[in-house]
RNA sequence: GCCACCUUAGCUCAGUUGGCCAGAGCAGGGGUUUUGUAAACCUCAGGUCGUCAGUUCGAAUCUGACAGGUGGCUCCA
C-alpha cells in the first residue's frame, strides 16, 4: 500500500493506522489528528491506499477545535461520573474553548465547577486512551438508551440513516461525535470552566430550559494566560466602570435601561451629535422633530403594533391610548404626506435624533449597549425606485467615511434577506433584494449575505466595525422599505402626472448614539481622542503666586472655544497630575515660578510624556492641529 | 422573560460556625503644609448591611418573596 506524506510516496504496511504512519514520519509531539485527502480523521483510523495524509497539530486551528471537543467530553467523563442523573444534550467547539448543555435537576454553581474541574484534571492526567467505534444508528440508539440519555436519542433521529455515526469511549464514559477526537487525554494541558448560563433545548425558548457549561481550553498554560489576562483587560475598559470613573453617567433602579447623563458624558454625547448634524448639513438633509407618543392606531396602520407590541410602551389619557414611540419612520412619513409631493421633490431626506423607547426584556439590559430608550442618527429618504442604487452608493461611502474619523476602519458589511415573518409581496422583496445588491456590487464592497434576516418591511445592509479589542459591534443599517409609505399613504406625482408610492429608506449610521459612546469608551479605554474629550486641557499652578496667571490662561483657552479647566487646590503637583491623569484629561498645563515668569506653559499628556516647556501659541497651535 | 450568581459608607472592598455600639482604604468636611511632574500629614463626619416578611432570646450572617444588577440564553424594528 502507498501513501503520499510530504510529496514523497511511501510504502505502508497494509492494515496500518494513521498514528503508526505519521508518528514514523514527524517528530512532533503535539499531532492530534491527521488530514486526509483534505478530511479531517482520527489517528486511530485505518489508512487508505493511495491517499495524501499530513498531521494536524494543536497550533492548527482545527487541531485546536479538536482539542476543544475532546475537553467537553472530559467535561462529560467528569460529571457524570460526580453526578450521574445528569442529562447530556450537546457539547460544540465555541470560539476560545467549548460549552456544554446539560439538563441537571439540581443547579450546577461555583462550587460545582470547582469540583468539575478539578475532576477533569484528575482525568486527563491520567493519560487514558480514547476509542473510536464506528456503530449503526440502531446501536448508537441502545447504548444512549442503556445510558439513560434522552437528548442524545433525539439528536440520533434526526440523523440520516446513511450517515456513519461514531461513539468515543473514556473509559465508562461514552458520548457521541462525528469527530476527530483526541486520542489519549495526554493533550489537554490547559483549561478552565468559566461560567454557567440557561439555555434552551434547540435554542427555543418554548423548550426544556437547560444549564450551559462553558469551558476554556488551549494547548498549553502559557496560552491560557494570555487569553485570561486579555478578559481582564476588557474588564478594565467596560463602559459601565470608566462611565463611572470618569463621571459619564449612571443608570439607578427607578428606571431600568435608562441613563442618567452626568455633563461630561452629555457634552461626548452633544460633540457626536454636532458632528453629524454637520455632515447632515453637507448633504441636503432636512432634520426634522416628531412627537414622542403618539395614537395606537398609527402603530397599528403601520405594522409594528402586530409585529412588536411586547417592546411598546403604553400610556393612556382620557379615552385614548397612546404609545411612546419605537421607531421614527411613522412620524416622517406623516411630515412627508403634509402638501403634495412632486417627483421633483424627490430623493426627499428627512433626518431625526429620535428618541425611541423600547420596553427591552429586563435580561437583554447592558449598560449604554443594551437600553430601553435611546437617541437614534435616524434618517429615511423617499425616492423613486430608479434614485435607490444611487442614494445607496452614497450612504455606503458616507457611512465608511464617518467611522473612520472616529477611529474605526475595519468593517464587515453583511446583506440581509427576507425573514420569515413579513409584509410585502415576494415580487416587491425580489426587487428589493436585487436593488442592495447592485448598489454593494458597484461599490466594488465585500459583503455576506444574511439570509432571513432583514426587517419585517424591507431587506437591509447592516455595517459592523471592530474596536481595538477585536470585538464586533453592529451600528449602521440601511433599510429598503417597499411597504410603509404605502400602508401610512404616502405619494408624489410623478412625470406623467399619476399618483405613485414612493420608496423609503431608513438608514441610521451610529445606531443609538447611547451605544456608540459606550463603544467608544471601550475601544478608546476612556482615552477618547481630543476632539470628543470632555475636558481638553487642565491647568495645574504649583502654588498659589500663579492662581491668577493661570485663571487668566484659562479664560484664554475658553475663549478659544477649547474645553479647558484649572485645578488651583492646595495640593502637591504630583497629586493633581494622578488625579487628572486618571480622569483622562488629554493635556496637562504646568505652571509655576518659571513659567509665569517666562510666560510659557510646561505641558504634559495623560500617558505621562513630558512634552516640555512652550509659549501659549505654541501650544494652541499643537492642540488646534490635534483636533482636526 | 428564562437559568445561575451578586447587592455592606459617595467609590472599592473586609466582616470568622448567627452574639456586645458594623470595619478599612480612597473620596468628602476642618486644620497643618505653599508644595516642580502619577497619592504630604493630623483630625472629623459617613451606613435601618437593596426592600419587605419569616425563623431565633438575638440576623449583615439562616429561609422566602420582590426590586435592581452581573454573566449567558431567547430577543434586538
Amino acid at each position: 500500500m502507498k501513501v503520499t506524506i510530504n510529496n514523497k510516496k511511501i510504502e505502508v504496511d497494509e492494515n496500518a493506522i494513521l498514528e503508526d504512519v505519521i508518528k514514523k514520519h514527524f517528530k512532533e509531539k503535539n499531532i492530534v489528528a491527521a488530514n486526509v485527502d483534505d478530511s479531517l480523521r482520527d489517528l486511530s483510523d485505518s489508512v487508505t491506499n493511495n491517499s495524501i495524509i499530513e498531521p494536524i497539530t494543536t497550533d492548527d486551528k482545527d487541531g485546536l477545535d479538536i482539542l476543544r471537543h475532546t475537553c467537553a467530553h472530559i467535561f462529560g467523563h467528569a460529571i457524570k461520573q460526580i453526578y450521574p442523573e445528569v442529562k447530556m444534550v450537546i457539547g460544540p467547539v465555541i470560539e476560545n474553548g467549548f460549552y456544554y448543555d446539560i439538563l441537571s435537576k439540581n443547579p450546577i454553581t461555583e462550587k460545582d465547577l470547582i469540583i468539575i474541574e478539578n475532576r477533569m484534571r484528575k482525568l486527563a492526567k491520567k493519560n487514558y486512551s480514547i476509542k473510536r467505534e464506528v456503530v449503526s444508528k440502531d446501536k448508537a440508539i441502545s447504548i444512549f438508551k442503556d445510558r439513560k440519555e434522552p437528548y442524545k436519542i433525539e439528536l440520533l433521529k434526526e440523523i440520516n440513516d446513511k450517515e456513519i455515526i461514531a461513539v468515543y469511549h473514556h473509559e465508562e464514559y461514552v458520548d457521541m461525535c462525528r469527530g476527530p477526537h483526541l486520542t489519549n487525554t495526554k493533550h489537554l494541558k490547559a483549561f478552565k470552566l468559566m461560567k454557567t448560563s440557561g439555555s434552551y433545548w434547540k435554542g427555543n425558548s418554548e423548550n426544556q430550559a437547560l444549564t450551559r457549561i462553558y469551558g476554556t481550553a488551549w494547548p498549553d498554560r502559557d496560552s491560557q494566560d494570555a487569553y485570561l489576562k486579555s478578559l481582564d483587560e476588557a474588564e478594565k475598559r467596560d463602559h459601565r466602570l470608566l462611565g463611572k470613573k470618569l463621571d459619564l453617567f449612571h443608570f439607578q433602579e427607578e428606571s431600568p435601561g435608562m441613563v442618567f447623563w452626568h455633563d461630561k458624558g452629555w457634552t461626548v454625547f452633544n460633540l457626536i451629535k454636532d458632528f453629524i448634524t454637520r455632515h447632515l448639513r453637507k448633504n441636503s438633509y432636512k432634520i426634522i422633530n416628531t412627537p414622542q407618543i403618539l395614537d395606537k392606531s398609527l402603530w397599528k396602520k403601520s405594522g409594528h403594533l402586530d409585529k412588536f407590541g411586547d417592546l411598546i410602551f403604553d400610556v393612556g389619557s382620557e379615552k385614548k391610548e397612546f404609545a411612546i414611540k419605537p421607531m421614527s419612520c411613522p412620524g416622517h412619513i406623516q411630515v412627508f404626506n403634509q402638501g403634495l409631493k412632486s417627483y421633483k421633490d424627490l430623493p426627499l431626506k428627512y433626518a431625526e435624533f429620535g428618541v425611541v423607547h423600547r420596553n427591552e426584556p429586563s435580561g437583554t439590559l447592558h449598560g449604554l449597549l443594551r437600553i430601553r430608550a435611546f437617541t437614534q442618527d435616524d434618517a429615511h429618504i423617499f425616492c423613486t425606485s430608479d434614485q435607490i442604487e444611487h442614494e445607496i452608493s452614497l450612504l455606503i461611502n458616507d457611512i465608511k467615511s464617518i467611522y473612520e474619523r472616529f477611529g474605526f476602519n475595519d468593517l464587515k458589511i453583511e446583506l440581509s434577506t427576507r425573514p420569515e415573518k413579513r409584509v410585502g409581496s415576494e415580487e416587491i422583496w425580489d426587487k428589493a433584494e436585487s436593488s442592495l445588491k447592485k448598489a454593494l456590487e458597484s461599490n466594488k464592497i465585500d459583503f455576506t449575505v444574511n439570509p432571513g434576516d432583514g426587517a419585517f418591511y424591507g431587506p437591509k445592509i447592516d455595517f459592523s466595525l471592530r474596536d481595538s479589542l477585536g470585538r464586533v459591534w453592529q451600528l449602521g443599517t440601511i433599510q429598503l422599505d417597499f411597504s410603509m409609505p404605502g400602508r401610512l399613504d404616502a405619494s408624489y406625482i410623478d412625470s406623467d402626472g399619476n399618483k405613485e408610492v414612493p420608496v423609503m429608506i431608513h438608514r441610521a449610521i451610529l445606531g443609538s448614539l447611547e451605544r456608540f459612546v459606550g463603544i467608544l469608551i471601550e475601544h478608546y479605554s476612556g482615552n477618547l481622542p481630543l476632539w470628543l474629550s470632555p475636558v481638553q486641557v487642565i491647568l495645574l499652578n504649583i502654588t498659589d503666586t500663579q492662581s491668577e496667571y493661570t485663571s487668566s490662561l484659562n479664560e484664554q483657552l475658553q475663549g478659544l472655544g477649547l474645553r479647558s479647566e484649572c485645578d488651583l487646590s492646595n495640593e502637591k503637583i504630583g497629586y493633581k497630575i494622578r488625579n487628572h491623569a486618571m480622569t483622562r484629561v488629554p493635556y496637562m498645563i504646568i505652571i509655576g515660578d518659571k513659567e509665569l515668569q517666562s510666560k510659557t506653559v510646561s505641558v504634559r499628556d495623560r500617558a505621562g510624556n513630558d512634552l516640555g516647556t512652550m509659549n501659549t501659541e505654541e501650544f494652541i497651535e499643537l492642540i488646534k492641529k490635534e483636533i482636526y
